[in-house]
DNA sequence: AATGCAAATGAGAATAATTTGCATTTATGA
DNA sequence: TCATAAATGCAAATTATTCTCATTTGCATT
């Protein structure tokens, strides 16, 4: 039984090529990708998904938690993640638009305390922080 | 000088009707708004502020930091609200979509350290935690 | 208080992301 | 291998958001 399919029938879905593409690239990125990105290089690997159906699986991936959905801001596309340890949460300059990664996540322990409080199955989170760098802060037009 | 004129001041913003009914509405709102949910408040408010204009005056008080924008999961509309304390969290289950407000904010303290550490000026977050509920998470097709 | 001017607004057309319908193909369990 | 339900591709439809441009408004300066 290929690794795969046993991954997809943990959440009774059937192990499909279109599903295990779109797994492998978002598995592969390092940074979130929008719906197009990931269409773009199931073409580039010769293994063309279409649009409609990448964004057909990323609904459903969603819908399970296997991946987090999220919206950058000022651009509105969507962007989707892999739902799994070792993601990264940066604070965007709202000025220049600057971006800094952080370096732990700081809801790693949140979540455990979460977990025992509410009783959920915690499966990801999102989370971005906004301000103003140290440059734009001195020059920006706030008083 | 009005109370808005100054505030408005502060930004260098002119103190227009529409961006002190647009502050007003999402002041008053305990939950974050679409722009159409602002839109349609303007109106039954006898104040109607054009839907382009809307968007305009949000996008404005977001690059000023003023209001955060963020995409809750599943239908893709932005949804704004004032980047103020007293903000809540979630956690949203992924399956029957129920909503649970976390008491207090896990990222409170941690602003505060990364404020010293970054020296950014921050002016707000965007946090969403997502999973099964207790319910769900004994229904779910997940094995 | 009146004036000038840059900035803000309204209306609706344009754009672009996402969803949907339907005919065809594919994965899985018997 | 076969039957069947589920998944996919394609193109058209939908819908949130942006843009254009003519008109109006806020505010600094007389």
């Amino acid at each position: 039984m290929p690794e795969r399919t046993k991954f997809f029938s943990h959440w009774k879905l059937k192990n499909t090529q279109g599903r295990n593409k779109v797994l492998d690239i978002l598995e592969t990125s390092t940074i979130p990708l929008t719906a197009e990105d990931i269409y773009l290089k199931s073409k580039e690997q010769n293994a063309e998904i279409s649009l409609s159906t990448v964004y057909r699986i990323l609904d459903l991936f969603v819908a399970k938690g296997i991946v987090i959905k999220s919206n950058i801001s000022s651009n509105n596309k969507a962007m989707f993640e892999i739902a799994k340890e070792g993601h990264k949460h940066h604070i965007v300059c709202i000025h220049c638009k600057k971006v800094l990664a952080l370096e732990n996540c700081p809801l790693k322990c949140y979540e455990k305390t979460l977990k025992n409080k509410t009783h959920y199955d915690i499966t990801g989170h999102k989370l971005e922080i906004f301000g103003y760098c140290p440059e734009c802060k001195v020059l920006t037009d706030r008083k």
